[in-house]
DNA sequence: CAACCGTGGCT
DNA sequence: TAGCCAAGGTT
């Protein structure tokens, strides 16, 4: 038998569990929780469904962020059956802002997987769990434990801090690698008597205590337990990469007026924005002229030719892993029906119902104040 | 494995 | 200001 010159993951976890007081730890952890947690509506009871939609908004987005959406999706699509009967458009319409929107979709598709596999019922079993479209291992996890009272593991960015500091553990937590080992710890420690409470816990204590940068280490239930706050180098943990820098693409979009309507398009699955409405839009080529760049845009992309009439506001947008400088201008119709794919007239006022990425619903709100202020000029 | 996929708030 | 950060998943 071959032996790896690095240690396999459970290995290195016992070893770095040795001395561990688990069981007090265990138990400060889970008593503190009990008493401090926030009172969070996906806390209000243990339905699956919920757990679920909750775990989903909350995948790389702020508590606060999320908690209007998890409020107007519920109260819309208050179970499975009545999300997988739901129609896409709404969806994402309920999910505009939030971000990330093939969540939305992979939402709804396990809505219907669940209604089709498993009788409309969340299964309990991990491996059928991740089958399920949009629930990986952190959120299968989440609602094996929280939901139904399962000792699996939940590892987000949270347990990740959380470990990486009591623990002492120096890797780089982006790493999958890292992620592996991290994913061991927490299986060694999660409480078996209430694996919800422990869980939670854990992402709690991210969340108010063992902040990123400033951790409230004196008011830590488990600074006794913690190695880092012994050592004096709580602030040096979790050890992370350096990002890379984004790039920035300079793009134009159009409003193209015909008549009441302007010219909009459905993003295709699969790419940014994927699904939303957006105005017709394109990048710039170096040297290209603004204007230019518009009229070639839709000419070749999107088959209308237009009169360019001129600039109606520019939106500097930052993505994860890009930035665009947009240039959207007012173009009067000449010609052509429009040739995108999901490409449609919508009158300006019927906007409002669909779903737009946050730098395209900035030109909706454009549109909203020139109509106000056409309107006040046509009082005068 | 590394790149892709949003958004808003904070320092 | 520019960068960092937040209850990740998919390809």
């Amino acid at each position: 038998m071959k032996r790896r010159a690095t240690a396999e993951p459970a290995d290195r976890a016992a070893a770095i569990l040795q001395g561990f007081d688990v069981a007090g730890f265990r138990c400060r952890l889970v008593d503190w929780f009990r008493h401090q947690q926030r009172d969070l509506p996906w806390r209000r009871d243990r339905d699956p469904y919920k757990i679920w939609v909750s775990e989903v908004m909350l995948q790389q987005t702020r508590v606060e962020t999320a908690l209007p959406y998890f409020l107007r999706f519920v109260e819309r699509f208050p179970t499975v059956e009545a999300l997988a009967a739901a129609e896409e458009a709404d969806v994402l319409k309920l999910w505009e802002g939030l971000g990330y929107y093939s969540r939305a979709r992979n939402l709804l598709r396990g809505a219907r997987q669940v209604m089709e596999e498993f009788g409309g019922v969340l299964p309990d079993d991990p491996e059928e769990l991740a089958r399920i479209k949009g629930i990986g291992p952190y959120t299968a996890g989440a609602i094996l434990s929280i939901a139904y009272g399962r000792p699996v593991p939940a590892v987000d960015g949270n347990v990740l801090r959380v470990l990486s500091r009591l623990l002492l553990v120096e890797e780089d937590v982006q790493k999958p690698g890292t992620r592996r080992l991290f994913t061991q710890l927490a299986a060694a420690l999660v409480c078996p008597d209430d694996p919800s409470a422990f869980n939670q816990g854990l992402m709690e204590l991210g969340a108010l205590v063992c902040t990123p940068r400033a951790p409230k280490c004196l008011l830590c239930p488990v600074r006794e337990d913690c190695r880092a706050y012994a050592a004096g180098r709580e602030r040096e943990l979790p050890a992370k990469g350096k990002r890379k820098a984004i790039p920035t693409v300079d793009m134009v979009a159009a409003v193209v007026w015909r008549g009441a309507a302007v010219y909009v398009y459905r993003r295709p699955e699969g790419g940014l924005l994927g699904g939303l409405w957006a105005f017709p839009d394109g990048e710039r080529r170096a040297d290209e002229a603004w204007e230019a760049a518009a009229a070639r845009i839709l000419r070749e992309r999107y088959g209308l030719a237009v009169a360019v009439s001129g600039p109606l506001l520019d939106v500097v947008h930052t993505f994860s892993h890009c930035r665009w400088n947009l240039r959207v201008f007012q173009c009067a119709w000449v010609a052509g029906d429009g040739a995108a794919p999901d490409g449609r007239w919508v009158e300006v006022d019927k906007l409002d119902e669909l779903a737009f990425p946050a730098s395209h619903k900035k030109i909706v709100a454009a549109l909203d104040g020139e109509t106000v202020s056409a309107r006040r000029g046509a009082l005068r």
